[in-house]
Parts: C-alpha cells; structure tokens; sequence
DNA sequence: CGCAAATTTCTCGTATTTTGAGAAATTCGC
DNA sequence: GCGAATTTCTCAAAATACGAGAAATTTGCG
C-alpha cells in the first residue's frame, strides 16, 4: 500500500509509534510496541521514551502509554491558527440558525485519501445528529460531504484513488472502469450541490458543496445534515441554496488569507 | 531552564521542530525553522518532509508549513479514548444544568508546570464565559482552576516549581521564602473548594475542586466558571457543594478504569 | 512559451548515532 | 523488605545523519 524502497530513517520510526495508537487499542507497552515494529525491547523503551519528553505520549502507569498532552495543545494551537476554520465558523453558525429542525453543519477536507471533519456546530436537541467530528475521518466514496470533494480533486489524485480503491468505487457504484468512474465525477461535477441520503448514517440526509482556494482547487466541503429524510424537493432545493451560498463565503473571507509570513 | 546535559537524540530534534508552531508564528519555512535550530539548510527540508510525511506538518504552498491533519486525528483519538473525559463529560453537562447565569464548566489537568484545560462545557448565551478551552494552558499561581491541583501535587513537584517560578509566586502572593510558600499550599488544601475572582480574566469567577486518580494523587480539577462577581455567600457556598460532589463523581466512574490492557 | 530567481532535492564522504544483547538497576505489589 | 516485573545502562558494530555545494525543480513574469 504505501512504502516506496526507500528505508526509513530513525526520526521516522519514532513516528510511526504513533501510528499504533488507534481507538480499538488506545494503550500500548514498549514492550508490545517493539515486537510489533520489529525492534529490541531496548530500542521499544528509547522511542517511547523520546516521545514522552516530546509530550506525543503519556505514561499512564508502569507499562501502559497513552497518547499525550502535547498533541491536545497542538490541536488548540490549529483550531486558532488555522485561516479556513476562523472565517468558516461564523458562516457556519448562520448557516445553523436558519435551520428548524434538528440538524449539523460541517467542514470537511480531504487528508490520506479520505475525507477528514475539520468542524462540526450542531443545535443539539439531545441525541447527536452526526457522529462525524472534529478529527473524524470517512470514506471518500460515499456521503455528499466526500463526494463533492472527490469530485473536484485534480486528475493525479483521482487516479491514485482509482488505483487504491477500484473494489470499493465499483461497490459503491461509482463505476467499474476507470472511465466510468471519470464519468461519474463529471455528473458529479455538474451539480453544485449534491444530496444523498443513508450512504454514510443510516437514515441521515447530507447537503453539500465544494469550497475552492484561490487557485480554483478544492480546498473542502460545507454540509448540513439532517435527520429526517422526509422533506418535500421545495425544502430540500431551498437548502442546496443556503449551503451553496455559505461556501461562496467561506471562500470570499479565506480569500484575504492570514498574511502571515513563513 | 531545560536541558539536561545528554545530547539529542535525531528523533527530538526533528519534534523540536513541531515547538516552533506557536500563536504568534504559527507558519515557518525550512529555511527559517533551519536557521533557528542551527542546523543546515538541507537538513532543514529533511526534518519538514519527515515531518509532513507523518502528517504532522502540512504544506500550505512553497516555503509555507503548518501544523498538519494528523495532529487533528491523534486529539481526535484521545478524545474518544481518554477514561477521565469519557466519564467527566456527563457529570459536567449535569452541573452546568444547575446553573441559570451564563457559566462554563471546566476540566483541567497538570501539564509542564501549568494547567491545561482538557474539556469545557457551557451554556453559551451569546458571549463567552471563558476562553480557557481544551487545549489551552494557563499559569500555575493564579486562579481556582490552578490553584487546587497545585495544592495537591507531590512534593518534588512543588520543590520544582519553586525553583523554577520564584518569581512568579512572590508575585501572586504565595509566599516570597520557601516555606511561606508551602504554608500557603498547606491553607489552600484546608479548603475543600478555591474560590478566585479576577486571577485569570478580568470580572470573571472560579469555583474549583481537585480531582484524585485511586492512589489519592491530584490527576486535575473540575470549575465552574462565572461572569457575575456579584453573587451572594449562600449562593456561592451553594455552587461549591455542587462542585465538589462533581468532583467526587468523577473520581467514582474513573475508579473504574478502561480495562484496557497494554 | 521560456527565462531567471527562488525553492527543493540530491550526492557523497565523514562523523555521529542508533541498535541489539544482555547486565545492572529500579520500581512496585504484597 | 522480598521477589518479579519493568526500565535503564553498557558497549562495540552497523547504520545513518550531517553539511556543503551541485543539480533539479518549481514558480513568477514578461
């Protein structure tokens, strides 16, 4: 899947601790983490304990290591920093208000041939209408919120894409040749907004549209998603408009960028 | 400050790198970051495509690098993981169900000689209560939500901090000797709940209770955050029993731990 | 389109680190 | 304070990180 011949340096074996901690497994030894890297025991205790003076990790108790507080603190310091998400927040917040029945607005980027949350505001009327947040990843495949992504992305990444997932693009009707599924883009491309329903949570409807830079490449997507899958065309069309104008927004305000100097 | 005298590993230097990213600068170049550590101008770009390449930096353009997604995905991760926060939420948004005034209720913990906010919940009402969200760190000495984990640390902490911060705790009035200083920290855990008005934010209000982990250490302090100065002794004394039963709450679900193995 | 300037990668020999194996030290539950 | 488990340390061999500058690539602009 990845790995190109090239042999990893140390730095990057350090990382790739990392890389270990998932949800299904959030603590992990040094001991289990050197066999699983195929490393000594010795070599197990230096990486975790390089990362822990970085604070990507944590020594809970003797022999169990969570990801750490430096990595809460990183997180701060892009939410604050971060151009797309200052602008779009108060965007997505009007978008919210318009909105009667319970739903969520998000923004989402794509990342490692997927679709990333980036930001999720939400009227919570008590159970949560989308479990898709901040940090969360999903297929790029399905859902409105991916779709009008992929859509758009540049022909190289379509075609890496098409040469990573062809099995899941025929699964989800995208296509079964590479020019069936190029096919598909271009509908897809010829909405603005694109509706889909359950492909994602069940009984979830998502409305999204794409968000370009300045360069006109797709930089995310802006949706609403709403729980109830019954509403009329006259509805569903009036909220295609909505989203498709809070993206022009977001644009225009990402447009003036931070001004910040590398 | 830091520092021991052991050289750096590889490793530590390329995450040197990540604390670079900072409020103020929080886009660097290969070039300038190269500069900054005293390393060459090729290494430079090695450190950054190592970096980019775990994801934890990402390139905006040419010569312009920010934090990247992966650091997104790891909060994410501990988010979802994290036992203390899994079990403090619910009892959080309890509290805050309480209250009337515009409020925020806090969870923090001790991180490099500061304290962290690790999660806020609040009835938001327009304005925000406070700006101490996950994430952000806030100085030792100086407000309820600090004031009651400090209290509570092991003594080689304290030793430390006031080798480290004299200064600091002269200035907030803990104690100019050493000893001032731990009759100061001894009055403080007296009190079961710090109340401080105006430590941190101008015309704002803190109630805090420390949280133990089941070997009676301090692991963090729950707060309730208010706007309103103006608040009667009975109202006050009402709000900190509500506090330290919520403190106290927390501690009986975390007993229970993940059960998790390593 | 093509040029010039800036950015980014590559090459290479040397100096420095990293690594594994096992010994030694430390920690922790009881 | 004892014994088992965890963690650090030691050392020499193997691997790689490093700087300097050349080479390649990208980008802005006419």
């Amino acid at each position: 899947m990845s790995g190109n011949g090239r042999r990893q340096t140390s730095a990057e074996k350090v990382l790739g601790v990392l890389t270990l901690f998932t949800a299904e497994r959030p603590v992990w030894s040094p001991e289990r983490a050197a066999k699983r890297l195929n490393v000594s025991l010795a070599t197990g205790y230096r990486y975790f304990n390089t990362l822990v003076a970085a604070g990507l990790l944590e020594r809970l108790q003797r022999n169990r290591y969570v990801l750490g507080p430096a990595i809460v603190e990183l997180d701060r310091q892009i939410r604050d920093a971060d151009p797309v998400l200052r602008e779009a927040r108060p965007v997505m917040e009007r978008l919210l208000a318009r909105l009667r029945e319970p739903a969520a607005v998000l923004l989402c980027r794509y990342y490692r041939e997927m679709v990333m949350c980036i930001h999720q505001e939400t009227n919570k009327t008590g159970e949560p209408v989308s479990s898709y947040e901040r940090g969360a990843r999903r297929p790029m495949f399905r859902g409105s919120t991916s779709k009008v992504i992929l859509a758009h992305l540049p022909p190289r990444t379509i075609a890496n894409l098409w040469r990573d997932h062809r099995r899941e693009i025929a699964t989800t009707g995208l296509g079964t040749t590479f020019e069936e599924f190029k096919a598909s883009l271009r509908a897809l491309r010829q909405e603005k907004v694109n509706v889909s329903s359950g492909e994602v949570d069940e009984g979830r409807m998502g409305i999204s549209a794409p968000i370009f830079d300045a360069n006109r490449r797709v930089t995310g997507s802006v949706s609403i998603v709403l729980l109830s899958p019954r509403m009329n065309e006259r509805a569903i069309a009036r909220l295609c408009t909505h989203v498709y104008s809070a993206a022009r927004e977001i644009e225009r305000l990402r447009g003036r960028g931070t001004g910040v100097k590398a």
